[in-house]
DNA sequence: CCAGATATGTAGTGTTCACTACAGATGTGG
DNA sequence: CCACATCTGTAGTGAACACTACATATCTGG
């Protein structure tokens, strides 16, 4: 009763690569041929040790969150709620843009389809999303000249945030969330926008 | 020369309900024959009209967004800043959760793949989200009982609106946004919370 | 050194996909 | 009524996909 042939492969180092190609790639997007590829090991392994590609994604996104959960420990170890909100949001922003990883999050870019042929379409998308933050630029614009925003409000600024917490709620809304929640979400957000107006 | 035999469908009807496909599939996800068949035609009438299934979708978004942006005027039209965040995010809240509509938004959901058989994806996702929300709830809890937040601050909303914008925040990067405008968004966000705090 | 067990690489499998050839149907201009 | 142009339905096409059968290689226990 031997034990068999040993794995050619370490488990984690291929899970990292399998990670970065569906945080790239989405899902859908990404291929088996592509993930055993960036892996360095050929489908049956891969089979073997995951069982399937949705074995495989869930496997990676355990990593992720394991890394993840380590990091929102020290998040929420910050002594106030404040200092808990910046520490979570402004190292998402570094985050999220560091060149060393696909840009955004796997959580997020996970389901977002970018498969060969249409990685063009995501792009399409977000152009469309940014004329509605153009309009509201504008309108903010004309907010601080009529002195209903305050001197130190960056127009841009402002309505970049607005369309980020739409979107947000938006991938919510997809999930599953329902009206009351996105209310309170959109609440909060408001009370945001109000703190830059020159009343408030 | 004749002018040929004349087309059978309506193109406007065709394209709501292949708005419809793609919005609650995705572009991925979306299938030739799930859009025929909603669209009430064959393919070969699919491709002379529109070209391609990527001409559909730009048909398509064309449609939604000349929609969207009539809505957007009468957004901008709100007599304060306050007001136009107000209107679209509240309105956002209710369209996004109308059991006419696909939930969420076509501009995020359009790039969410759910092709047959992997639907339960994007739910994984979300409830790797839930868990850092439930994170971020537990900490306001403890801030709200330290007298760090208000007697008012709903907790679970509080952390429901942070995750919200950093799910936006992930979907920006994904499009292409620099670190610089995720930090201006998350900048707008802290100080929202420190709005609920007890000495803010 | 042998038997059993597991991993690996090659080379496929069936299925599903976006897309289209083709023939027949339905219109217009002469 | 005829030549021509455009649409429609049937029935595919080749390509790409997730996944696997199988022979071979590499280990352990006895």
């Amino acid at each position: 009763m031997g034990m068999g042939r040993p794995r050619e492969f370490d488990a984690e180092t291929a899970l990292d690569q399998a990670m970065e190609v569906f945080w790239r790639h989405g899902y859908e997007g990404a291929t088996i041929a592509q993930l055993t590829e960036a892996m360095g090991i050929n489908p049956p392994s891969l089979y073997a040790c995951f069982g399937n590609k949705e074995g495989l994604l869930k496997a990676a996104l355990d990593r992720y969150t394991t890394l993840r959960n380590i990091w929102m420990d020290e998040v929420v170890a910050a002594p106030t709620a404040r200092a808990v909100a910046e520490r979570m949001l402004m190292g998402i922003a570094d985050k999220q843009t560091d060149p060393a990883n696909p840009p955004g999050c796997l959580l997020v870019q996970g389901g977002i389809a970018c498969g060969t042929g249409s990685e063009n379409v995501p792009f399409e998308l977000a152009a469309r999303r940014a004329q509605n933050e153009d309009q509201l630029r504008d309108r903010f614009v004309r907010a601080k000249a009529e002195g209903d925003l305050k001197e130190s409000v960056d127009p841009a600024a402002l309505a970049r945030y607005v369309s980020a917490v739409a979107v947000g709620m938006g991938v919510m809304a997809s999930s599953g969330a329902n009206r009351e929640a996105l209310r309170q979400v959109a609440d909060v957000a408001v009370q945001a926008v109000e703190a830059q107006s020159a009343r408030g």
